[in-house]
RNA sequence: GGCGGGGUAGCCAAGUGGUAAGGCCGAGGUCUGCAAAACCUCUAUUCGCGGGUUCGAUUCCCGCCCCCGCCUCCA
């Protein structure tokens, strides 16, 4: 099956083709996160999203060279620099820290590129944008200084949200402080600065100011992947206005076709509702490592429905993505005992099971791969059980479950290391049972469980297992 | 009001014009001193509701209901 995927620009699913035909090189742009808290588990529904998009596309043998923005300055992070006493930077640093060490505890594979909205590089290409569509009557500046996106100039706008500009409603979220636009949809490319933003301005051809939110990534998405790239990625929050100012900016000026293919994450929601930090009902990844559950449970759960899906994020589905991993990580401590010293470490099947990919073919869907992966657990734990899957085949298993994984990215990392106390109570619990001693055998196993492992008993002796995590 | 997403077992969730993958939970069984793990069996005559097309629809068409989101801060 071609790989496709579902465009918001058409609405339909299509086909993928690289712009550039010739070669398996892939641009890719994602929205990353405004740097002004920590980022919360909905946010990372999307990163983690991206992440199987771009490591599918490499499964199938595209190069992803993929940017994701940091937005540093807007005026949540304003106020919180303010509130903070800190200077803007050092008070967006602290969450950009946070923002990477969560990836990296999620297994998100970074992007090659992580630029900063104040990155004077960036701030530079931004104004060279707006004096652009300016020259191209694409933009004004009013009276209150600021320069505007003259929307209605534009003729594609719109076209990505499917919107009627003349139908636009005010939801009244935003204070409507803009009094000198000329169409209500205008928005700001560049706003002059005012006392609340303290020191926070850059010089420009309409006085001091900083960028509005959407001409940030038109300007580090033309610069770093040009002025046509294959896919862009974000929330289905970001479509509008986002997105849409997006294209108008970076078609405004280019007059290229910006994207491709955009594709949008549903969100992730919270006893039914959106997850946002504007409703409370967040959780960070602090929050639920706190709970005891590890990132990579987090990352199971949370990728385990397609991304078109509103996912509900419960404690219970924690639980369950927490069993479902003990499943495959009890499969694979078996195989390699099957596999023994056939196991070949270094070899990556392309053979067996297809199917996997094939189903990731179909606009990522991922409950079609893991039923898939599941079914071959069963499939070969029975063949283990009737002694009927050999050393050889077991190793073959495995080299296919390298080659799933570079996808999933769901292996625990490292067995644990047994702590002494286990040991010694382990080596008890043997002298114990060689006496027939069931309970104080029984007794032992309880307070190697209280510590935490699982201890079980087969033909080969006791087998411990680290409950949980990974 | 406009534009989208969703409604499949107790929960999560695939899927197809021909009669419902997979995961979690639960029950019984094999194995075990007992467990655990694994395996086997069982768990939706039915896919929001009502029509229509069809030999046959959960799947196509029409109409409706409910939940969620976007409509200029949002992943």
């Amino acid at each position: 099956m071609a790989l496709r995927f579902f465009n918001t620009y058409s609405r339909e699913l299509e086909e993928f083709a690289p712009r550039d035909s010739s070669s398996r090189k892939i641009d890719m742009y994602t929205c990353g996160p405004t740097v002004y808290s920590r980022a919360h588990i909905g946010n990372f529904r999307a990163y983690i999203f991206e992440d199987l998009l771009q490591r599918h596309l490499e499964a199938r043998g595209y190069e992803v060279h993929r940017v994701m923005n940091l937005t540093d300055v807007d005026d949540k992070t304003i106020r919180g620099a303010r509130t903070a006493r800190m200077p803007l930077s050092q008070f967006t640093e602290q969450f950009k820290d946070a923002f990477f060490k969560d990836c990296e505890a999620l297994r998100i594979k970074p992007a090659n590129e992580y630029p900063s909205a104040t990155d004077q590089r960036y701030i530079d290409k931004m104004i060279a944008m707006i004096s652009a569509l300016i020259d191209k009557g694409l933009a004004y500046q009013a009276e209150d200084k600021s320069v505007y996106y003259r929307i209605k100039s534009f003729p594609n706008y719109g076209k990505l949200a499917h919107f009627n500009l003349d139908e636009l409603q005010s939801t009244g979220r935003v204070k409507n402080d803009e009094y000198d636009k000329e169409h209500i949809g205008d928005f700001a490319l560049w706003k002059a600065w005012d006392e609340e933003d303290g020191d926070v301005k850059w010089n420009s051809p309409w006085g001091p100011g900083r960028p509005g939110w959407h001409i940030e990534c038109s300007a580090m998405a033309t610069d770093l992947l040009g002025n046509e790239i294959d896919i862009h990625c974000g929330g289905v929050d970001n479509i509008f206005p986002h997105h849409e100012a997006e294209i108008a900016q970076s078609e405004g000026v280019t007059g290229k076709k910006f994207v491709r293919y955009w594709v949008h994450c549903e969100h992730l929601l919270v006893d039914g509702q959106k997850m946002a930090k504007s409703l409370g009902n967040f959780y960070t990844l602090s929050d639920v490592l706190a709970k005891g559950y590890t990132g990579r449970e987090t990352r199971y759960a949370l990728l385990r429905v397609n991304y078109r899906k509103p996912l509900n994020f419960t404690w219970d589905g924690m639980d369950e993505a927490r069993e479902s991993l003990g499943r495959i990580d009890g499969w694979l401590r078996r195989l390699r005992e099957t596999a023994g010293d056939k196991i070949d470490n270094n070899k990556i099947d392309m053979q067996l099971g297809q199917e996997f990919e094939n189903a990731l073919d179909d606009n990522l869907n991922i409950s079609g791969a893991l039923g898939f992966l599941f079914e071959t657990i069963r499939d070969t734990n029975r063949a283990m059980d009737r002694g009927e899957l050999d050393a050889a085949q077991a190793s073959a298993w495995l080299n296919w479950w390298k080659r799933v994984n570079q996808t999933l990215d769901l292996e625990p990392k490292t067995e644990s290391e047994i702590p002494a106390e286990v040991s010694k109570l382990t080596d008890e619990r043997a002298q114990a049972r060689l006496a027939k001693d069931f309970r104080k055998s029984d007794e032992l196993r309880d307070r190697i469980a209280a510590l935490g492992w699982e201890v079980r008993d087969s033909k080969d002796g006791q087998k411990l297992t680290r409950r949980a995590g990974g």
